[in-house]
DNA sequence: GCCCAGGCGTCCC
DNA sequence: GGGACGCATGGG
């Protein structure tokens, strides 16, 4: 027997990840569920199946892939358990959303993914930000094919699994205003078309040097890029876990639940991941919330 | 039809 | 520096 992907699997310890937490945090726009419990990441050039297993992870794939890739995107050696002591006991708001979304992590991924889906994200809901982010990848993107994938397509018949990794710069540079827009991008296909020459991968990494404030006045510089990309850029592409994003929803939070202002200086240098658990409870919840 | 979405660029003061 | 306004598109 043949050996295939699927075939392999390797155990990431990881105790406090819910992948279903993770995928409606809205810091990913293009994990795909495969069930409750599994979904497929993305990341360059890279695919793999994850399933939520016991106190950790279940990845299809070798444990060397784990090693050089997964337990970084992941972010392994962030302690969240520890960084939950810092909590304010009076702060029930707070307190509830850690017990609601204590299986969120905020991922490392690939900064040029991040500061694109973001400067898309504006004024978008989370579903059609990972209709238009699709599109842009089957448009621009590298065709990847997994031969031998377990399920067979229902049009073609042939079985294996077919994805469009994320488009590099110089691949989206490849594109028209006109392709843009038809990835359903709007206003922001003008904002794609100038930011992808405005840069180069070398760029992007050699920012991965700067202090906080200078990697966000770099971003600032972009086309697209306002405060609040450039804050969601620091944390998701860059994992500058202070970074504290305000959008319409932090906004509604820090009005209704800290009118004299939410303790930075308490909750630093972490600030990032509890704008996350705020919300995603927020948000979550809705008009349910307390 | 309406309102809203992980906002930003531009104009104006 | 801050406030008002327009902006394309999809979903509820």
């Amino acid at each position: 027997m043949r050996t295939t992907e699927t075939d392999k699997e390797s155990f990431l310890p990881l105790p406090d990840c819910c992948l279903h937490q993770i995928d409606e945090s809205g810091q990913c726009f293009r994990w795909r569920a495969i069930d409750e419990n599994a979904y497929r990441l993305f990341y360059r050039n890279h695919t793999v199946e994850v399933v939520q297993k016991g106190d950790g992870l279940l990845l299809r794939c070798s444990e060397e892939e784990v090693n050089a890739l997964w337990s970084r995107y992941f972010s392994i050696e962030d302690n969240y358990t520890e960084w939950s002591k810092k909590l304010d006991p009076k702060d029930l708001f707070l307190q509830r959303a850690f017990q609601y979304g204590r299986g969120i992590r905020i991922l490392r991924q690939d900064p040029w993914e991040t500061l694109v889906t973001f400067v898309l994200s504006q004024r978008k809901s989370i579903p059609a930000i990972r209709q238009c982010v699709e599109a842009l990848c089957v448009c621009a993107g590298t065709r990847q094919f997994i031969p031998d994938y377990p399920d067979t397509c229902s049009k073609c018949g042939t079985t294996g699994y077919e994805w469009y990794s994320f488009p590099s710069i110089e691949q989206t540079q490849q594109l028209t205003l006109e392709d843009l827009r038809a990835c359903g991008l709007g206003y922001r296909a003008d904002y794609l078309y100038q930011l992808c020459r405005q840069l180069t991968e070398k760029e992007l990494m050699d920012w991965e040097k700067l202090e906080d404030d200078e990697l966000r006045d770099k971003l600032l510089s972009l086309r697209g890029v306002g405060i609040k990309v450039a804050t969601c850029v620091l944390l998701f592409g860059y994992h500058r876990l202070n970074a504290f994003p305000e959008d319409v929803w932090i906004q509604r939070v820090l009005k209704e639940k800290y009118p004299e202002g939410f303790p930075f200086k308490r909750y630093e240098p972490y600030n990032g991941y509890f704008q996350q658990l705020l919300f995603y409870y927020r948000r979550s919840a809705r008009e349910d919330f307390q």
